[in-house]
DNA sequence: TAGATTGTTAATCGATTAACAATC
DNA sequence: TAGATTGTTAATCGATTAACAATC
């Protein structure tokens, strides 16, 4: 306790890595499969055996937020978890709308990911005549000229982009102007704003990487046949 | 030339820092953008420009391959553009199958990520007695039972996993019995396969980061009002 | 108490940036 | 040739790992 308050100075600390920040939700996931498992404590030296990395790391970033663990003890699962639920906002009721309900924005919404994660799915936008006022999952399609409306009187925290690429810059423009903190960009166009923060998804480069991978293996494979 | 062929030794090199492999990507996508715009040549510093990263890097990344620039002058956008293509394996025509034609196999097979890469789809699988036979996108659903044989007729190097995460061990045993050498995993099961290349995709945890920094953004907002 | 395992400092490793000579 | 810009080496910076004293 005694240097957890040390470290525990304002809520938004001495700036943390993103190398560490990236890594949390990894701690999240494996920590909810521990709690499934029915575990109740953990050492550096499991978890880290769990997760392929060293122990060292573990509880390297950990303490970037605090002293979670106990000498000759371990962590307390339960504990951990709630403590990195807390420090990524999962209880923090973030609401989110989507913009764009095509097959990607569908997908989404009709996926576990938000639930688990805290995240509520409170509105739908599109353009498109034939789906505004249906539901997708169970989340209503409002047409995109109410978004600010919508928006402001839904209390919406996080706006996930999946509309085509050409509309980016116009939404966002219209996005400054609102509550809206965080965009969840799925269009391809790059975003780094300034008032809003942004993640970026572009999940080709993660198969074009795996094809990197595949070329190279085969290069090799035709080697030996040499 | 000189220089290039000093570095061609083989073909599966030094081995490239992952770091470097996942950023080619990025290039990739805006030297594409550099062609869309019609501009036939680009000097470190005006690509470090458009992508926010430094010149230096640029030029770090791309010499692990060879020379592909001119002192002077700058870089051949279209050369660049096809020798970053060779090194990712856009011209190898490489065949993927997808199992689950659940919301986000569908997704997948109807957005345009593969066609870009050079990427074709050939098949799905699922289990489900209402889907199999069908088509999604132009992509002919088959029964998960005859995935082996398909694989092998129509020469699958990728299999992209989308079904529930219950069945990936089953379904990733047969695939290391097949000829397939690379997977795109988003099932949640992470993977570190050892015969076959991996990329295991958590887009949830990129929500996680982005709700970090929501968190921390407001948080910080709050402390300027007391 | 003895044993275990953390928190934390110090050492190592790797990646990024800066600088500049080579050269187009 | 002079100017521009690369390729590449050296310097810096940051992240990971190792080690161990603190302590439960």
């Amino acid at each position: 306790m005694e240097q957890a308050s040390q470290e525990e100075r304002d809520s938004s600390r001495s700036v943390v890595s993103p190398a560490v920040i990236n890594r949390l939700p990894r701690y999240f996931r494996y920590l909810r499969k521990l709690i499934r498992m029915g575990k109740t404590r953990v050492s550096s030296a499991e978890l880290s055996q769990m997760m392929n990395v060293t122990a060292s790391q573990i509880r390297q970033d950990l303490n970037c937020f605090g002293g979670f663990g106990q000498q000759g003890y371990g962590y307390n699962v339960n504990y951990l978890y709630a403590k990195i639920c807390e420090i990524l906002g999962v209880d923090m009721g973030f609401r989110t709308a989507v913009i764009g309900a095509g097959n990607l924005g569908s997908a989404l919404v009709r996926s576990p990911l938000f639930e688990k994660r805290g995240v509520d799915v409170v509105a739908m936008f599109d353009i498109s005549k034939s789906i505004v006022g249906k539901k997708i999952g169970n989340v209503r399609v409002y047409h995109i000229n109410d978004l600010e409306a919508r928006l402001k009187e839904l209390s919406v925290d996080i706006v996930i982009l999946t509309m085509p690429k050409e509309c980016t810059d116009d939404i966002v423009n219209r996005l400054l102007r609102t509550d809206v903190h965080g965009i969840w960009n799925f269009t391809g166009q790059e975003l780094e704003p300034s008032d809003i923060v942004v993640e970026n998804i572009h999940i080709g480069d993660s198969l074009m990487a795996l094809c990197y991978g595949v070329a190279q293996r085969m290069d090799k494979g035709k080697e030996k046949e040499t």
